[in-house]
RNA sequence: GUGGGUAUAGCUCAGUCGGUUAGAGCGCCAGAUUGUGGCUCUGGAGGCCGUGGAUUCGAAUUCCACUAUCCACCCCA
């Protein structure tokens, strides 16, 4: 086991095997945020750094030790791993003048993200998001509309044992005299407070509503409640939101405690948690952002999105019993052969018919008839077919449907495959290799209809 | 950044009080009257016991350091 070296830490590879479930569960990510009328994306995965330090927020953990930072050359700029997807597609929206089109402007993208973090359950340095972004509406409708696309994804991908907890943290006209109180209360019980919170108490008071330990739940059960401070816009926003979140029968939970660790947000934060994969269990997180447009530079714009997490969406589809993205077997047929007569020939019947959309297989290793039959069966082929100097002599073959173990007999013209791999440059080519595609279209019907079910 | 656990075959893990050729299951490869998979049986390949030190006649086993990994805090998706 002397490698030269192996995937840096936290981040991972993933393996044909697993591929599908993501390409299956994007699929469908993209299918109901184009419902909801959003349209994809695509940003750099480097940034220059003072956009995520303003952006994200200088003071935060995030910009303030999580970034991985960097310049390629040493007096080129200073370049940014993206932590998050907002900022990147915010500026880009910006750029390119999205938001002097007609508004609400509606984005979504996946990402890959980076944080240099200590990586644990659902927690990677390199990990995926699937994010929304929906530019230009103050209204509580907008906020009701994401917050139903992402349940309505969770819904799709069949995620279960999640839970909508949403809350309102204000905006720059009434979060001062909530701050304010908040410092107060526990300023007078510093003492019984734990370290950390002690800390937080000078650095962001807010977060030891959300501390674990016993004694800071006991203060923080009695302290200022932020909802109370709302000024009248975001008693009213807030209201109306939860209002049409009922209609709309989106079950919800105010949490008082949700505080969003990223400057940028403003008024609704909410959060789907699930209970079933650790510590690490926001699976979506989101928010408004009012502030964020004019932060970067824009005109004075108000915004809000969210994003989820794929590596836990997966984690909790696994926590889940059912596999609804498992894996399909993908191969049609495989081609036993025996010499190398047979051999050659079935590598053309391969080539011909792969490019018929057929999934087909043949040996590469020179195996014995059994082991190709054993290496068939063990990749799931649908149908096998040996191919022999008797086969190559009567120009007859049997096809085996694996499942069944029956056999059905196949007319091959041997020699009119022959002649095909000398013509396989020339002119009629497209002719030849439609009437190979013939020979097995009926036996394999069924699964060329399969092939597009999901 | 802080704390705790773990590190033995490709994978999941045994390995006694330190004792000489290092174990199982699964997986992989190959056979079981010579052209048909799955089940069963048999055999085989595959290990610097994470790395480096220390103790000892002798270390996978004890001690130290480092690294990696997992879990939790923190933070977030």
């Amino acid at each position: 086991m002397a490698l030269l070296t192996k995937a840096p830490r936290g981040m991972q590879d993933i393996l044909p095997k697993d591929v599908s479930r993501w390409q299956q569960m994007e699929e469908m990510l993209r299918l109901t945020a184009e419902v909801y009328g959003f349209g994809e994306i695509r940003t750099p995965t480097l940034e220059h750094t003072e956009l995520f330090a303003r952006g994200v927020g200088e003071g935060t953990d995030v910009v303030q030790k999580e970034m991985y930072t960097f310049a390629a050359k040493e007096d080129s700029p200073s370049l940014t791993l993206r932590p998050e997807g907002t900022a990147g597609v915010v500026r880009a929206a910006l750029e390119n003048n999205l938001l002097a089109d007609a508004l609400p402007q509606k984005l979504y993208y996946f990402t890959n993200c980076y944080r240099y973090e200590k990586p644990q359950a659902g927690r990677y340095r390199e990990f995926h998001q699937f994010g929304i972004e929906l530019l230009g509406s103050p209204l509580p409708y907008a906020d009701a509309e994401v917050i139903a696309l992402g349940q309505s994804v969770l819904d799709t991908l069949g995620i279960k044992d999640v839970t909508l907890e949403i809350n309102s943290i204000g905006c720059p006209q009434c979060r001062p005299a909530y701050h304010k109180a908040l410092k107060a209360y526990f300023e007078s019980r510093r003492d019984a407070l734990c370290p950390t919170c002690q800390e937080r108490l000078t650095k962001n008071p807010m977060r030891i509503l959300d501390c674990k330990n016993k004694e800071c739940i006991a203060i923080a059960k009695d302290a200022p409640v932020g909802l109370d401070y709302l000024c009248g816009e975001c008693t009213d926003h807030f209201a109306t939101l939860k209002e049409l979140l009922t209609s709309c029968q989106i079950a919800f939970t105010v949490n008082p405690k949700i505080v969003r660790g990223l400057d940028y947000y403003t008024k609704t934060v909410f959060e789907f948690v699930t209970q079933s994969i650790g510590a690490q269990g926001t699976v979506c997180g989101g928010g408004r952002y009012d502030g964020l447009v004019e932060e970067l530079g824009g005109p004075s714009t108000p915004g809000l999105g969210f994003a989820m997490g794929l590596e836990r969406l997966l984690l909790v589809l696994a926590a889940q019993k059912e596999d609804r993205f498992a894996p399909e077997d993908g191969c049609d047929l495989y081609i036993v052969t025996m010499g190398d007569a047979a051999t050659k020939r079935a590598a053309v019947l391969a080539h011909l018919l792969r490019q018929n959309d057929y999934a087909v297989e043949t040996d590469l290793m020179n195996r014995s008839l059994k082991a190709q039959m054993r290496y068939a069966n063990k990749i799931g082929a649908r149908y096998t077919m040996v191919l022999g100097e008797n086969e190559l002599a009567t120009g007859a073959a049997q096809l085996k449907e694996m499942a069944t173990g029956e056999t059905t007999p196949v007319d091959l013209n041997l020699t009119f495959l022959e002649d095909i791999s000398n013509k396989l440059d020339q002119p009629h080519r497209e002719e030849f290799e439609n009437m190979i595609g013939d020979i097995l279209d009926d036996i394999l019907r069924e699964n060329e209809s399969s092939q597009y079910l999901q």
